[in-house]
DNA sequence: CGTGGCATGTAAACGGTTACATGATTTA
DNA sequence: TAAATCATGTAACCGTTTACATGCCACG
């Protein structure tokens, strides 16, 4: 308990929609910072007891709709101030893990063919996150709305369209260097994969 | 064992210099794929065990300069072998996790001015990581080579200076539209901290 | 009524970092 | 010789995912 994230995420999915469930947490999760942030229900539950066992949080009864036994959860004011002294602490740059590059960096001891299927399939899912930015961003101006979270969100969406679109950039570029490199080395490096490759580590 | 990256990691860099040990192996990671990957010395050294165990890698002699008694592995044929076979296999999607953008995103909670701090923040670590980008950049220009790896290396680089680019732009406008807000709504929501914030999740 | 999805939970496994221990080698 | 650094290793801990168990509710 010491570098734990997950427990103010929850604080922070309380403080824009008090009284949400686990399960609820986790779907607001996915549907929001799911772009940049995620948790699964074997961190969330957990945690939500652990924060109300705190004090942070306290149950909540789900009086507006009691269709499933579901316990809710809201903010305390103790659990508000806790989230507030979080956000003021500065941000660490969480450890970089990036497959794609990896693989594109030890791409000479494959075939150029290879790297050039992994960059366009990076730009194929690139398109379509893409296009999801940009649907929530056509449904935010669609629907003007006066929510003072609609700053801050629309500022983490414009970031997120202004990499996606700089990577596709990229990308365009980064096949057309790779099929002239193909070109060029026409018995490249490494011809092909031996039959013998059974072993994985 | 069945999602571990370590070993390809490693097996990447033997197959770029033969004959590293594990102290040097972390170095090089560090030096060459460290802005996208990283591994520490408790998962280098027990998966070198496992990999010559499998026999995907095989000890050599530090025969060069015997200066300290350090193992030193080399890449077997099987061993490169598995390398290409991951290498072809589909890359995936590392779990998000941006602690930034997961304050920025709650930021309405806290003052306007504790985003812009860390909006500063990122701007100045960017431009530290784009100093070093073109540094690297600089660097292979100055020293023309035939490494054969040296293109896909280049795409890495020019991926990650498009993208730190990218986001350097992003923090000047964000930072514009911040200071915009904090002067249009003066006594915004939540004032400031309250005294009694002791709790820690 | 029964099937399928909703909702909560938990145990186990795993990947990864941290901290520490230890010896060997260089350098001052 | 002493101190600093190189180099290897390991045990403990932590965060996280996965898989599984379970009961409730809606719907056909």
């Amino acid at each position: 308990m010491e570098h734990n994230r997950t427990a103010y995420v929850i604080l922070g999915m309380l403080s824009i929609e008090p009284s949400k469930s686990g399960y609820n947490i986790r779907k607001a999760i996915e549907s929001s910072v799911g772009y940049f942030w995620s948790e699964s229900y074997g961190q969330i539950y957990p945690t939500l007891k652990r924060l109300a066992a705190k004090g942070l949080i306290a149950p909540s009864q789900s009086n507006s709709a009691p269709k499933q036994r579901r316990q809710e959860y809201s903010l305390t004011e103790a659990g508000h101030a806790c989230l507030q002294e979080w956000l003021a602490l500065p941000f660490q740059n969480d450890p970089p893990r990036n497959e794609f590059l990896l693989k594109l960096f030890f791409g000479r001891e494959a075939a150029p063919s290879v790297s050039i299927a992994h960059i366009r399939e990076l730009q194929k899912r690139n398109r379509h996150m893409l296009a999801s930015l940009e649907e929530l961003d056509a449904l935010a101006h669609a629907h003007p709305s006066q929510n003072p979270h609609l700053p801050y969100w629309m500022l983490t969406l414009s970031l997120g369209t202004a990499l996606t679109r700089s990577a596709l950039v990229w990308g365009e570029s980064a096949l057309e260097q790779l099929t002239a490199l193909d070109a060029a080395a026409p018995a490249n490096p490494q011809p092909a994969e031996s039959s013998a490759a059974q072993e994985k580590p």
